[in-house]
DNA sequence: ATTTGTTTGTGAATAATTTATCATTATTAA
DNA sequence: TTAATAATGATAAATTATTCACAAACAAAT
């Protein structure tokens, strides 16, 4: 329905919004008006206002916004219904600590089957059966579509492999400049990354004698 | 010197770069022109040299960029000379996951220590000292800046703790929202965001039947 | 029921970012 | 040495994103 002419910019938004509201309905919260909403996850009021917009006339004026719709309406354009089936590539320490939170209470889809190279962490691990890695084409789940990225060798070619069997999202987790065609997408999560552009940020803030 | 007036955006491709170039350069290749890097990293190739040309005048008209210099460049852009001193705040799956890499080769720094309240993930792992949380404000290094947060309870609490001890750079693998004031950086690294924005804009690729 | 105060939603204006164009300069070959 | 080629770096144009400003809508109070 919506996801069309919503701008990437909102987009990268809306998990942050999702995030801060069920924060607040948490602490009790029931309605909030936009600049409330401003200074919990410091965005321009507007902006927010914005953004909105683009999933339908969600709040009253005069009133604000009501938490629980709000919520609903995320949920519903932010994943709820689609059930992802996401696969695993890598059981390291990483791949665990993401198989330990797969019980993500909000999100998109789960992990419904992880792959490593290393038997010893074969077998079935928080709820979800690794496999070998030689058996991916087999064990991959019809439909497919993303998968998450933790290993630490022969990256590329693992890359090359998932994008042959249908995979056309990557939450990427490794260290390494990974190559993707175009129509492939790919999100880099790099804490060394992250760190970087930390220090540049932070430096133009703070600056170190 | 260089990182005041250089755009956001430009200041998050260049990590992007730099692992590219770094790739290049493993695999032999001495000098890249902003066309063929253009097609390694996904990014136009006016993007590119606009992107550089914060840095100064890399490249040579007719000849392109010589990967050493860039990577040389980049290094000491992104860090290295800055040697931060970062703590990890949690040592759990993910925190463990993070010490076990603290050995990033081209890294702004290094984790020097860590901190857990279970006694059970206290000493030293992986080389790196892991306290307890009570000790936060005797053991945290002076000028400490950077926080990588990994925990999974009392995250607000633990924020404002650390913003206290004068941290000002966030790096958070939390599954939380967290409230900064002003002034303090927050880089979220949540897989479920990850893979929200990614079922967003695969959608828009493949229409799911 | 009417008025008053408040906040949304949006068209218009501004700012930021990306892409296109082109002059310039280095390289290479004749 | 000179001309041809090629790719940068700078500027201009186009695109995208944010902010402003205000009309319309609703709630609450009288």
């Amino acid at each position: 329905m919506t996801g069309k002419n919503v701008p990437k910019a909102t987009l990268q938004r809306y998990p942050v919004y999702l995030k801060a509201l069920r924060k607040l309905k948490r602490s009790g919260v029931e309605r909030i008006m936009s600049k409330e909403l401003s200074s919990v996850v410091n965005i321009e009021p507007t902006t927010i206002r914005r953004d909105f917009s683009f999933l339908g006339s969600l709040g009253k004026q005069g009133f604000g916004y009501e938490i629980d719709r709000l919520i609903e309406i995320f949920n519903a354009q932010l994943g709820m219904d689609f059930e992802e089936k996401i696969i695993l590539v890598g059981a390291g320490n990483m791949g665990r600590a993401l198989m330990k939170y797969n019980k993500w209470d909000y999100v998109v889809g789960e992990i419904v089957c992880a792959f490593d190279i290393n038997p010893d962490r074969q077998g079935v691990r928080f709820g979800i059966p690794v496999y070998d890695m030689d058996e991916l084409e087999e064990r991959i789940p019809s439909g497919c579509r993303i998968a998450i990225l933790a290993i630490s060798t022969n990256i590329q070619t693992t890359v090359d492999r998932l994008i042959h069997c249908g995979i056309v999202g990557l939450v990427d987790f490794t260290h390494e400049h990974i190559q993707v065609q175009k129509g492939v997408v790919l999100k880099t999560v790099d804490v060394v990354s992250s760190i970087q552009e930390l220090v540049f940020e932070t430096n133009s803030l703070t600056t170190k004698q």
